[in-house]
DNA sequence: TTGTACGCGTTATCAA
DNA sequence: TTGATAACGCGTACAA
């Protein structure tokens, strides 16, 4: 077991050099012996090793990935972009999953050493000035994945256009008691893409003549429940809200949950605007944007070996495009709520 | 960059082989001179090159874990224990997450080659034989997590236990129109556990004189959607069950919705019970049965640890505890229920 | 107990 | 274009 590049060689009566060269197919070799060579590794069943490579390169083959909250649909969604990128490469990737922001710092604290791997992609967590300097101190090319830094190559959603289109779709509908419901934007693993989102809906507000009152911006944990609680409160407050606009798919189907609750229905007497378009959107009939969430991880894999490769990190800001998503969760509001 | 283990050895005064023992802690070496290498090793921040400590071992320190619908909660916890056990001693895994019946058969086809992994752990999908075969031929050390075959290394909760403490919970509250709702039994991805949990609620009604109607026995698609459409079926049947037990807390969440559409109540109107007690499950005050799904994957690496080092594959079915954790979702039925 | 030399499988260099 | 040879960094006989 485990036939080497030698045993190649020998088959095929050539250097281990020519193999090499095979290998990666470098222009400088015979035709007639590459078929050889070729003839010979299939005989074999040859496949080089990658931890042999790896010593002889000098590189780890091998890129950290530090994403919160892995396991939420719209996270693995980007990893899997990332991964399946990386596979393609032959690279392997190494993930920091984190849940909390002990985990957030620990994972900065001791950031992947440039020994351990040869790339660092970081998603959804826009570093701190500290944790920028810690990066910058490794060496290692970085890619941003929505999340943001302005001296760092990043992949992002238009987060602002996002939070735009959904609330000029709600408008255009009719709304004007308009509620958006995100993340929370205090704490260590605040998303930045729910702020960016509520800017946006605040600015469409704002050009079409309408102010989101401050009681009509709800914020909670990233989950279905937590949304429901505050959709919840929402809309048994004395002046409810006709539509709301979430940062999330999942804050939205508790939107969903919690209207049915109050035994209220969707859209006849709410709208619901969702966030990424996830397949539960599809499911819900939620009206939301889609957002490429697994070809920004590809994408920032493409960016980073191009970084890795000496290139530019030119674009420093790439902006992937968004779209609206019209579904069965928004409608005109009833008449009796809008002059109510 | 890259202090190696010679740049230690210089620095202690002492040859490199002497380093190398050291940080395999072996016996032989002289207190005194293993302190000041140790020193040195501090003073130069030296990490050993795990790729070239590969080579060398000509091991690739590196497991393979073959695990399907990786993005669910339940597998996810799974797999943080694999993880978290192999991080421990230094492997890293490289996971093969399987969604589909193509998926699942490229996987076993082209199966981790010894050169590239040094174990196998496969969670939740029980090989065929031709899948045993390809197992066997790699020749990869090889553990099971919640799934079974005769003749491999397994770590499994107590399927058939769990299936009966459920149902005799329910039965003790007074109930007889009792439902089993589970997975698809035929799909390539077919759970076992969801069949075994239905033995095993089959089992303790049969012991109580209870029989479950073939009517009584909903399987879908492992979601919660899935989960809700049978419910309401179920529960709009002419004779519908005063309980409902599920091979899962998603299922069993995806039933409390189907409840609440319906107009109905849990647990007044059903009791319901989940599988697994996910977070998920305390929010939703579910009742279900807890098992030790971190421990499942750390044990498995565990187990695979002293099978590599060549220890026996000793109780060959290793069984973890479960128990029953009840909530707010079950209760005695309402008697109109029962005598109706 | 300790140091030296060799091997792990690949790529890169340099003559030929 | 090709082959021999020296790295890459570590573990480990073997000799001292």
């Amino acid at each position: 077991m485990g036939v080497t590049i030698g045993d190649v060689a020998r088959r095929a009566g050539v250097g281990r050099g020519t193999v090499s060269r095979v290998l990666n197919d470098r222009a400088n070799v015979d035709p007639a012996t590459r078929e050889r060579v070729l003839a010979a590794i299939r005989e074999l069943d040859f496949v080089p090793s990658k931890t042999a490579r790896r010593l002889s390169l000098r590189r780890t083959q091998t890129i950290a990935v530090i994403i919160p909250f892995l396991s939420r649909p719209s996270a693995f969604e980007r990893f899997r972009g990332i991964e399946q990128a990386l596979a393609s490469v032959g690279y392997d990737p190494i993930v920091f999953n984190v849940e909390d922001a002990a985990r957030r710092e620990a994972v900065f604290r001791e950031l992947p050493r440039p020994e351990r791997v040869d790339g660092l992609i970081i998603v959804s967590l826009s570093p701190h000035q500290s944790e920028l300097e810690r990066i910058e101190r490794s060496g290692l090319p970085t890619v941003l994945v929505d999340a943001h830094h302005r001296s760092l190559p990043r992949v992002v959603g238009n987060d602002v256009l996002g939070g735009q289109l959904a609330c000029q779709h709600v408008i255009g509908l009719g709304h004007r008691r308009i509620a958006f419901l995100g993340d929370y934007s205090r704490t260590a693993l605040a998303f930045t893409s729910s702020r960016l989102r509520l800017a946006g809906v605040r600015g469409a507000a704002k050009r079409a003549g309408i102010r989101l009152a401050p009681g009509m911006v709800g914020a909670g944990e990233h989950s279905r429940r937590a949304a429901a609680d505050v959709a919840t409160r929402l809309l048994t407050s004395p002046n409810p809200p006709t539509a709301i606009l979430c940062a999330s798919d999942t804050q939205a189907a508790g939107v969903l949950e919690a209207v049915g609750k109050l035994g209220l229905s969707v859209p006849r007497d709410l709208s619901v605007t969702g966030y990424d378009d996830l397949e539960l959107a599809d499911h819900l009939g939620l009206t939301t944007i889609h957002q490429p969430l697994f070809e920004s991880g590809f994408r920032a894999v493409e960016r980073l070996l191009a970084l890795m490769d000496g290139g530019p990190a030119k674009p420093l800001r790439e902006v992937q495009d968004i779209r609206l998503v019209v579904r069965r969760s928004t409608a005109a509001p009833e008449r009796s709520m809008v002059t109510g």
